[in-house]
DNA sequence: AAGGAGATCAACCGCCGTATT
DNA sequence: AAATACGGCGGTTGATCTCCT
């Protein structure tokens, strides 16, 4: 029963970096016959390592459309405000930037984008545990229900994804199901600047203005006023804001910028706040995106 | 210049859901 | 229906690089 014995069984597999001759034998075999079965791959193209290890070099260096370098601030709003919504579901965010791997990701989250958070006092894993509540919360039948026809071929996005998505009742309007539950994450952003702000002392006051300031524009209202609600908040709050806090400032004044013109670009002047965070869209996956509803 | 500490990132490991026999 | 392999995912590790003292 079942299949032949798997690859990783066999001895003397190489593990290790890469060297260039064993990209340039994995990528001249791919190029030439495309990837196939996994298993057999490595002994078709003269390679010792094992299936598994093959996949993992091409999905991650060796695929051509790849992005390699530094993350945009684009990029980083889009897998933080991702990551509010779904937590540590690397291929899921990763579909929404679709020339950066799920590893990359991880690897930009860990290194510098949850310190910054943890920086200014927000705690990711709290997000990420939130995310994890909601979408478990959800009944998996309505979730599938809702999101049936509109998940692409490729999207990783399974039982957590749609629960968010879908979560919504019999009838699955899904993007008022992902506005609500973005607003819903996001709000968490809100809520650990608002306890720091009321329980911490005056330097952790003022360190979460800005990550304040970020969460309340994503949450609220009017587009224009954005801006001047940040600058609203920082002043108030950033008297004492020095060397590191006004990097942190001009980060995520960066980061509001960004949202602020992408909002200016898609919406009208007085949008309620599901409105302005959430896109629907933007949370399902690329290949869905393009699917009229 | 040298050594240590911290940061970065490619790669591995183990688990899980699905496909196959 | 059960057993097993396969592909994919998230967590973690360890080698290398960079910065600081």
């Amino acid at each position: 029963m079942g299949r032949s014995p798997c690859c990783e069984k066999e001895a003397g597999l190489k593990k290790g970096p890469w060297t260039p001759e064993e990209d340039q034998k994995l990528l001249a075999y791919i190029e030439q016959h495309g990837h196939g079965c996994w298993r057999s791959l490595p002994t078709k193209a003269g390679l010792r390592r094992c299936g598994k290890s093959c996949r993992l070099r091409w999905t991650n260096y060796l695929r051509p459309d790849i992005k390699r370098g530094k993350f945009t601030l684009q990029e980083e709003q889009t897998i933080i405000q991702l990551h509010a919504l779904l937590g540590n579901r690397w291929s899921a965010i990763a579909t929404h930037l679709p020339k950066r791997t799920d590893n990359e990701i991880k690897n930009y989250w860990n290194t510098h984008l949850k310190k910054r958070l943890t920086k200014m006092g927000i705690d990711p894993a709290r997000l990420a545990r939130e995310a994890k509540l909601r979408a478990l919360a959800s009944p998996p039948a309505t979730a599938t229900a809702a999101l049936s026809g509109v998940d692409s071929p490729t999207s990783t996005l399974s039982f957590s994804e749609s629960a968010l998505f879908g979560a919504g009742g019999a009838a699955p309007d899904i993007h008022s199901a992902a506005r609500a539950a973005a607003v819903q994450a996001l709000q968490s952003y809100g809520e650990a600047c608002q306890e720091h702000h009321f329980g911490g002392g005056a330097a952790a006051e003022t360190s979460f203005a800005g990550a304040g300031a970020l969460a309340g524009v994503l949450l609220d209202c009017s587009v224009t006023g954005a801006d001047q609600r940040f600058a609203a908040r920082t002043e108030a709050g950033s008297g004492e804001l020095q060397g590191e806090d006004d990097d942190d400032k001009g980060y995520w004044n960066s980061i509001l910028n960004m949202v602020n013109s992408s909002m200016s670009s898609s919406s009208s002047s007085s949008l309620t706040s599901s409105e302005v965070v959430a896109d629907p869209e933007m949370f399902l996956p690329t290949a869905a995106a393009a699917t009229q509803f």
